[in-house]
DNA sequence: TCTGGGGTCCTACAACAA
DNA sequence: TCTGTTGTTGTAGGACCC
């Protein structure tokens, strides 16, 4: 805690409907719900016009659209959000050194550190500029907190919002936070929010007066002393710039729950290669793998296995996912899967591959070959003569019978080919990784038919939205194989009419708003879905070339990675199953 | 009418080792 | 050698955040 308010708190104000209606004229000062289009979607984003009619995040999607039938439903772009974001966070990064993001729309900064701020008049001056650099570059509106403290800086930058800055007076705090509900306070839900309200708490004055104690005796050791400091206005965190990733997971909800177990288990390697791509990305291997089965019931079940070293192989993670699969009963449907890896370590492939390398040979020299795996190691030769397919090298020989990961030696090579050997018909799945994304071609090949590849909040196979209550999920599918799908809020570009995105699509036809982020609201146009002349494009910087003093030798924004980034771009949505 | 995805942290309990 | 204590590790689940 401070004595000057020099810790910043930015929040971009409904990030991804802003980003939306910034790059879609016709939607602006109009109700936008940005989220997972599908029967189990849930809103990620409202604008503040959809906010006045009671839709809020993580609102499913069936009750917005009940709320707020007229509103414009649209599937979240993340390239385009991403880039706006790096944007934001370069200017954070010209106050200080020290920027902490917490998610693409989120960061705190500490002022100090940057000198950019030393007291009360230069950090409110600071943050002004700062919101306006971010309206300048992106066009779009930040709030900003501005405290002694990282809790206060938030509370600040809430109370700031739409479009303003709060600065608290390091002093005041106790006296700001009596009154406040002890929900505003970070860690406290639901559940410690009622848990609370039941032992007649219900504001953070109360917290203070009910003593450390008793918080401890009410909802635990680490939560009752962290509440009881909160309460005071005390907090110490500091800011910091990096932190290390302690989990990797992919999940995915299905539009309709699995009862197959086949299947069931087929979606589980699915998940576990995607997971392991994106363990690899990070440049981390990890020891513990982590199933997640969430039943019809919507009852959840974690299960995990620790190895004796990290791995990145993805034939390791995907058997063990499987054993971990194994006992649990699954009748009645499963609505989701997951796999994660956690316990992760900083090794690279080619650090497992010395390290590998180095245990083999005392192995060797110790004349300890262990009989239960031997076998892996003389199929394969070096690579897989490793102890088993986990954290090659990193963990002892395993014990006969001992639990390791040990894969078949076929596909136990570690190193990134060792994927492509995968499961029967999913094709080696080259992009399954990363982003999620429509089904490219070849990836179909084990769902059933009839059944949906894409869950519920994906980027939509199905690709529809209502805009003025026109078009509803999962009516896209044309069910005419090789159909061009055109999915909902995405850019395009026709060769008459130029750039454009889609509005909604179905029953063979594609609706096209032809407008751009710089232009008036634009005129609505129909299509065949295969109408030659309409292609995907990336999208267009929010802000134009030259509007920006400081930036005007670039546009303000412009996807860094578009080409790579299957997830949400145009190209990969459009192709055909 | 239902309830996403990707994380972090905490608690509780059991097994095991010192 | 046996027993009790304590610390560590692994596992499972829950709460919370954006």
């Amino acid at each position: 805690m401070r004595s000057a308010p020099t810790i910043l708190h930015l929040d971009m104000d409904a990030f991804f409907a802003a980003a939306e209606q910034a790059a879609k004229p016709s939607l602006r000062g109009k109700p936008v719900v940005v989220g997972g289009l599908g029967p189990r979607g849930v809103v990620a984003t409202a604008s503040y016009e959809a906010r006045r009619f009671g839709v809020h995040s993580a609102m499913p999607m069936a009750q917005a659209r009940r709320l707020a039938p007229n509103a414009a439903y649209l599937v979240p772009r993340f390239s385009l959000y991403r880039s706006v974001s790096e944007q934001v966070m370069e200017l954070l990064g010209r106050l200080s050194p020290l920027v902490e993001p917490l998610s693409l729309d989120e960061a705190f900064v500490d002022l100090e550190a940057g000198g950019s701020a030393h007291d009360s008049p230069s950090a409110r001056v600071a943050g002004e500029r700062l919101r306006e650099d971010i309206r300048a570059v992106t066009g779009l509106t930040g709030s900003v907190g501005l405290a002694g403290s990282k809790m206060l800086a938030k509370i600040a930058s809430e109370q700031a919002k739409p479009d303003g800055l709060v600065l608290i007076e390091p002093g005041t705090e106790r006296e700001l936070l009596g009154p406040m509900s002890v929900r505003t306070l970070p860690g406290v839900g639901p559940a410690t929010g009622e848990h609370l309200r039941r032992a007649g708490i219900t504001v953070c004055a109360e917290l203070v007066e009910a003593g450390e104690d008793e918080l401890v005796r009410l909802v635990g050791r680490a939560h009752g002393v962290s509440l009881y400091r909160m309460a005071l206005g005390h907090d110490d965190r500091p800011v910091v710039a990096e932190r290390d990733a302690k989990s990797v997971s992919v999940e995915d909800t299905f539009d309709v729950d699995l009862h197959d177990r086949v299947r069931i288990r087929l979606e589980v390697e699915r998940l576990a290669d995607r997971c392991v791509e994106r363990l690899r990305a990070s440049g981390h291997s990890g020891r513990t793998i982590v199933l997640k089965v969430r039943r019809f019931d919507f009852s959840t079940l974690t299960r995990s296995e620790t190895l004796r070293g990290p791995t990145d192989d993805p034939a390791v993670v995907r058997e063990a996912a499987a054993r971990l699969l194994e006992p649990l009963d699954t009748t009645g449907g499963v609505r989701l899967l997951g796999v994660g890896v956690s316990g992760l370590a900083d090794y690279t492939q080619e650090d497992l591959f010395a390290q590998a390398a180095a245990e083999v040979r005392a192995a060797d020299e110790r004349g300890a070959a262990d009989q239960g795996t031997e076998e892996a190691g003389q199929a394969t030769g070096e690579a897989s003569a490793t102890p088993s397919g986990a954290g090659p090298g990193v963990a002892p020989p395993p014990e006969p019978g001992e639990r390791t990961g040990a894969v078949p030696a076929a596909v136990g090579v570690p190193g990134r080919a060792a994927g492509a050997g995968g499961a029967p018909g999913d094709g080696g799945d080259p992009g399954a990784g990363g982003q999620r994304r429509a089904p490219a071609a070849g990836a179909g090949a084990v769902r059933g038919a009839g059944e949906p590849y894409h869950p519920a909040g994906g980027t939509g196979a199905d690709g529809v939205a209502g805009s003025g209550g026109q078009g509803r999920p999962g009516e896209a599918g044309t069910g005419v194989p090789g159909e061009r799908r055109w999915t909902a809020g995405h850019d395009v570009r026709h060769a008459r009419y130029g750039a454009g995105w889609v509005q909604g699509s179905g029953v063979g036809r594609v609706t096209v708003r032809f407008e751009e982020p710089g232009s008036p609201p634009g005129r609505v146009r129909t299509f065949r879905v295969d109408d030659p002349d309409l292609e995907p494009s990336d999208p267009l910087p929010l802000v134009a070339w030259g509007e920006d003093p400081d930036q005007s030798s670039s546009p303000a924004i412009f996807p860094k990675e578009r080409s790579r980034d299957g997830g949400d771009s145009g190209a990969t949505e459009s192709s055909s199953p």
